[in-house]
DNA sequence: TATAAAAATGTAATAATTACAACCATGCTC
DNA sequence: GAGCATGGTTGTAATTATTACATTTTTATA
């Protein structure tokens, strides 16, 4: 609450509650969540929520560095807050998303030759161990 | 055209015209189209062609390993018909999708133990070296 | 407290995708 | 060749995610 506080404010963005309470469930929950799983959940505690807000939101947050988008494959968008090049795995069993390290600047790449990069993003899709066993 | 017919009915696909002409359209333009583009281009020569049949097929050659679906962070679908594992570039400045050779085995990732990989997808954003000029 | 700027809201529009029922084409059997 | 079954295609409607935008509310500050 106050740290989320802290962090908009450092980034220039102000600590509304909406914005406040959107960082703190990215920074809580580390599951990847939809807009729509974002918008249901803080809907209870800040019955006056709209979906717009969590769409302007997430955007502000991606634009300032706050957070990044997730994709996996599905045509719906999901978010992370946490900003390092990692990568993400699907797994087509339960339907999380996780997280895994991986030294993507080992990468090394033919064809990029003068292009600039802003953003990498790699992700899996599989079936988990839990899903396995 | 041939060739295409060949390719399905190895994969023990009924080489309907539809089938014929989407694979061809993918391996004459590797430009990653959306299925929108694809179903555009098409119409013309196929004017019974529905859209619908365009998603049909291209789940149906996903499914198969004749295409593959490629996301550069967009709300919508590309196709291409290159099975390898490749990497794709989305500028942001005109718009287009540029594959990229990456040699996908020699990432080392920690966190996958125990996890069954069906797919790799890599993709980068930034601004390609026509737009920087 | 008044006011301006910023943020949030709600509704409506757009766009991608999926579901599904009806229709059509092809090849096989009699 | 007629009938039939299977598979392929079509078109419409429904669903879902996202965006646009005008209005209202909040906030910070003078």
């Amino acid at each position: 609450m106050e740290e989320e506080k802290e962090l908009l404010e450092n980034t220039n963005i102000k600590p509304s509650i909406a914005r406040v309470k959107v960082l703190e469930y990215l920074r809580n929950n580390k599951t990847h969540p939809t807009v729509e799983e974002i918008y249901t959940s803080l809907a209870e505690e800040i019955p006056t929520l709209s979906k717009t807000t969590v769409y302007n939101t997430l955007e502000l947050f991606e634009n300032n560095g706050l957070a990044r988008i997730v994709n996996v494959g599905e045509n719906e968008s999901r978010y992370d807050a946490d900003i390092s090049n990692h990568g993400h795995f699907k797994c087509d069993g339960c339907g999380r998303v996780y997280d895994f390290r991986v030294n993507m600047e080992a990468l090394e790449t033919r064809g990029l030759e003068g292009y600039k990069i802003w953003e990498k993003h790699l992700y899996y899709r599989g079936i988990c161990s839990r899903c396995r066993d």
